[in-house]
DNA sequence: TGAATATATGAACAAGTATTCATATATTAT
DNA sequence: ATAATATATGAATACTTGTTCATATATTCA
């Protein structure tokens, strides 16, 4: 039952992807459909230099990915489990 | 369905809590049952100290609570959002 | 090929965070 | 009251992370 390092560190890693506002607003306006990186800019109110920091990191943690279209990127989260940890988090901020 | 801000920075913060492997140890540690501060230093390598740091940040963010007697405190998960959450996230490490 | 557009990346600085050490508070026992 | 034990806290330092700006890569169109 007791965690191994390795899984601590990739745990806290994992956490640390939705450890920032900017990335949840990300995350949270994934939620509803793909969306290119511009538009994820417009819609979060950054950079698109920023974006496509924070959309990294996302990525290496596979919370989501990229669908590569001619010269545009279109992200949508990477499996249920993203939608789950949100809403499971979301729930706890709420009525926690 | 968009995130507000002060909504953002919420879940920010609930995951921030989340994002460190120290941390994590502590939460895993605590799934069994709860414990006290040097207990919890021991089992997770740590110094008393900086578990106590630790646990004051996991009290903010309602992870953990803690019930004293005597001059212990005995800590354990504050609810059972948080141990899905670890879970889920456990979950999306191992097979994600 | 060259210009325009979409995204990605590197480096530098700023801001936030964890750990350590010293000290403080609280509780119990003598 | 004093000593001993458990936990908490403050300040300092070291580390990590996010943002910005400049530049690079990739794709499309003329």
């Amino acid at each position: 039952m007791t965690l191994n390092e390795l899984k601590a560190i990739q745990l806290a890693e994992l956490f640390s992807a939705l450890s920032d506002a900017n990335r949840v607003r990300i995350i949270s306006t994934l939620l509803e459909k793909e969306m290119n990186v511009s538009d994820i800019a417009e819609k979060t109110q950054m950079s698109e230099s920023a974006v496509s920091h924070q959309l990294r990191g996302l990525r290496q943690m596979r919370l989501i990915r990229g669908r590569k279209s001619g010269r545009q990127v279109f992200y949508s989260l990477d499996d249920d489990h993203v939608k789950k940890l949100y809403l499971m988090g979301l729930d706890h901020v709420k009525h926690g």
